[in-house]
DNA sequence: AAGTACGTACAGAAAAAACTGTACGAAGTA
DNA sequence: TACTTCGTACAGTTTTTTCTGTACGTACTT
């Protein structure tokens, strides 16, 4: 078998998982997440060994610096676990290979903090409203604004203790008795 | 009642309503949403009539420009649907009132195309490398990372299929079986 | 048919973000 | 203690995205 054949199988694997690491990275970048960020979640889930900063930066032809914050910004979404080998200086990261958890955990961050960003601020305006409405000083237009706006948000609040509750049963794992893994 | 009153009682309608305007332009941005775009969301929720381009441009302090496209970006997101009224010859576009079914849209829209994109690299990449591996001329070393690269792929495409089937019980409404809308 | 109002395509300007290089603190090594 | 190595904060640059103004096609009005 000659070194060319080699080479080509190579290459012909690589271009295999180039394709898909493309491929999340166009989704990844739907929600909001840089391409670049994306494409290092792609090579770190293809990669066998979990890698270190300067790997990626040769990997992705990228600086170290974005390295690192590309790396914590996977962290924070929980796609990504900092891993420790015996006589390993370097900090070695792996993709988290559960996408199942990955969507979970990824979900469950933003909509729980969805959720506290809305939730505080319309508790606080319903209340200025409420007030509002029992001020005697406030024209009947204004109260009567004031009302429907009042209806509004707490209909946006029921459904945020809904959105809560799904939270709840991703976290849980309970969706996965309603939407089996399997089929 | 002194006029006073009055505009102070609009100042603080309109104060609450920002905080919340606020919070749901940050919490749609979360998910690659400009702010400006949650903020014409935000605006046409709370306001108790449909909006023309013009309105909406003079409530924002943007050009109509920016209205036109921002508002074709949540109509794509089917947030905000155009209405006709009889006798108004300017567009008239109102927020889709019921979060349930935005935030059933959003996802389901986001979702279906991430799976998309990524199943049908995953599947075209799967068979380049099963060829990969039948090839005789393939190093053995290559052939077992295209085996290992395969059984990611078909990890992945098992949660792919999984994922769909979770769009599926939001699409219908089955999901509200499982999480009820009201406690 | 001429005039006016409306919405949007497009090019350029402004703003935001992503990315890099330098510098430095922490922690390991000799 | 002096010397490396490593990771990241920060400032500045580059790239991307967002926003605006102009211009034009369509459709309504007179």
């Amino acid at each position: 078998m000659g070194v060319k054949a080699n080479m080509d199988g190579e290459k012909r694997l690589i271009q295999a998982r180039e394709r898909v690491i493309d491929a999340i990275s166009q989704n990844m970048h739907l929600y909001g997440v840089t391409e670049s960020v994306g494409r290092l979640y792609g090579a770190l889930y293809f990669q066998e060994d979990p890698m270190t900063l300067d790997e990626m930066k040769d990997e992705l032809g990228m600086s170290k610096t974005s390295m690192s914050t590309s790396v914590r910004n996977l962290m924070d979404l929980k796609m990504v676990d900092k891993v420790w080998r015996k006589g390993v200086r370097k900090d070695l990261y792996q993709a988290e290979p559960d996408w199942y958890q990955t969507f979970i955990d990824f979900f469950t961050i933003k909509w729980r903090a969805g959720v506290n960003i809305n939730v505080s601020a319309m508790e606080k305006s319903l209340t200025e409203l409420h007030l509002l409405i029992e001020d005697n000083e406030t024209d009947e237009r204004i109260k009567n604004m004031a009302r429907v706006d009042c209806e509004k948000i707490l209909a946006a609040l029921e459904y945020y203790d809904w959105l809560n509750r799904l939270v709840d049963s991703f976290e849980s794992g309970e969706i996965f008795q309603y939407i089996p893994k399997k089929r």
